[in-house]
DNA sequence: AGCATCTGAGACAAGATTGTCTCAAACGAT
DNA sequence: ATCGTTTGAGACAATCTTGTCTCAGATGCT
């Protein structure tokens, strides 16, 4: 073969970020093959969609599995979970337009087999900011559910950006944690 | 006319906020007319686009003017610029879910004329961070067009958290606000 | 070179979407 | 109640998309 399946799936993604609604031919071009070929990695257009979302939530998952997320929710201690959150945020970010689409895409919702997985890792997520928020790693005055929220965010503001071009991809991962932490406002025992 | 013009684009707005993809068929169905009075209304599906393009650009713009942004950029008082970006940030947050669409849809890549007005208004926004940097009301080591990103990002997330009823509209400012400013670890000088 | 496999180009039918049109019914103002 | 306007339902052709299939050429392996 001369184009993996990883690849296409990349190369997929990355138009799809441009253009959600890209047809099959659409695609295919910009992958590189015919849609002949295209169509025999991936039946039909639902298929593939099927695939990248499930792609989408391994890397999350990844993320997750890595930072030691699950460890770190039922840490009490500050260090754990902060370097939990660290990584987590980093890898994150890391895979932020890759795994891209499965961020606004439809197809995640449509798909109720993505739709019950994506709800699973997002409340693992939410529990473990909300053991950050415990142990005064996180503020506490705003809900879990909204800090979520808040990541979700940064994240698609980064793939805008890194497709954009507005920042180096080098310097995405800092500027997530930074905002992310500290906010755009300067610290008050700043300079 | 049973639906004006403004509530159609109201209703296809919040439709297309969970259905990006959603055709014209299913738009008129949504806003709750038919497909022959959604076709007198606008004559082509890019047409709507384009209109609710510029729909989102005239709420966006709107937030700009009310909140005294090109005065403010062009200030030195950081209570001025301050009150600018408070102002700012609750006007857009008020629209976010309406203006909606306007924040990832294809539509605002496609068409030259969206697109061109589009920067126009970042670009703004970009200067008048700029300015917010150097009167010391936001930090100065993140770079503008980040900032502004950010706000994106925040927007997306808080349109989202509408969509899903996680957090109560009057909430929703608050919460941008102080995620935006002071991101979500804990302040050093607090408790 | 010979063979098996994979690929691209394109034909093809089925289905969905779009845009236009007509006509009867509903509606609103007088 | 009547007239003029607006609406919804649906027919219709044109176009796009999808999924399948065929076949000739390219590619890789031995």
């Amino acid at each position: 073969m001369a184009v993996t399946r990883d690849q296409l799936m990349k190369a997929a993604i990355h138009h799809l970020n441009e253009n959600p609604s890209a047809s099959m031919a659409q695609l295919a071009e910009a992958v590189g093959i015919s849609r002949a070929t295209l169509h025999r990695h991936f039946t039909s257009r639902d298929e593939l969609m099927l695939a990248l979302g499930h792609r989408a939530h391994e890397q999350w998952e990844q993320a997750q599995v890595s930072s030691g997320l699950a460890e770190a929710t039922a840490s009490d201690d500050p260090e754990v979970v902060g370097r939990a959150l660290h990584t987590l945020l980093d890898r994150l970010t890391e895979v932020a337009d890759e795994y891209g689409f499965g961020l606004t895409d439809y197809a995640m919702v449509v798909h109720p087999e993505l739709k019950r997985r994506s709800d699973e890792l997002e409340e693992r997520e939410i529990a473990f900011y909300a053991t950050a928020q415990r142990v005064g790693v996180l503020r506490a005055d705003l809900s879990a559910r909204w800090v979520s929220c808040t990541v979700y965010g940064l994240l698609v503001a980064v793939r805008e950006s890194l497709r954009r071009g507005d920042v180096a991809r080098r310097e995405a991962p800092r500027l997530v944690l930074a905002t992310f932490l500290n906010g755009t406002a300067p610290r008050r025992d700043d300079a």
